[in-house]
DNA sequence: CTACTAATTCGATACTCATCTAAGTATACG
DNA sequence: CGTATACTTAGATGAGTATCGAATTAGTAG
């Protein structure tokens, strides 16, 4: 579990970088878990528009999911977020340090 | 000097989410004060090109700069960057929580 | 004034991508 | 079986954008 790369933070940056994206995530990360029908209700995009969106943040690692007969819950992977921070917070500190 | 917007963030989330130019604020905001010669010469992509990143920057906020003679030096303006740090690490919070 | 240098702006190009509708897949149910 | 529901995939399109070379602006110095 070590920081990200490069250009792991940049695809991830560019995934939240999306207004849609960004309120799906959010509204799934505020949520223990959610199908896609819930999701698509509380946006004005399409559904595939919103299957698009959660594929890929499902494919960064953003989210995960599963299936349970005709719904598919997604639910948030905290870490990778986390991770997500961590190297932004950290790429405004000088190199060399060692804290 | 309030929260970030949702479009704003994704707007910040979006400029950061291209590798260039997250190399590029990476490079200034590790540094006090930076001529664009000298970003120039750390990238791969041409003059014009770095000049196009450092405007998008420029233009939200996210960098500052100040002309001295022929040469243009570029600083982070690291409130920005705070702010979109803080607006992220808060949207995996519930809902309603006052803490 | 002329020549030089630093940086930006312009115009073109190629590519990415968010979005839609329509079609496909899969599960449930009668 | 056949049909309805939930979601995904496919294909097309339009908007945005990263990139470059060429032209331009602006400051410096001979």
């Amino acid at each position: 579990m070590g920081k990200l790369t490069d250009v792991e933070a940049a695809r991830i940056g560019k995934a939240l970088g999306d207004p849609n994206r960004l309120a799906i995530y959010t509204q799934i990360s505020q949520s223990d878990e959610l199908f896609c029908g819930e999701i698509c209700a509380k946006h004005l995009i399409s559904g595939p528009t919103v299957s698009h969106h959660l594929k890929v943040l499902a494919d960064l690692g953003l989210i995960a999911f599963r299936k349970d007969g005709l719904n598919v819950y997604y639910r948030a992977v905290p870490d990778k977020f986390a991770r997500y921070l961590a190297f932004m917070a950290d790429i405004c500190r000088k190199p060399g340090r060692r804290d």
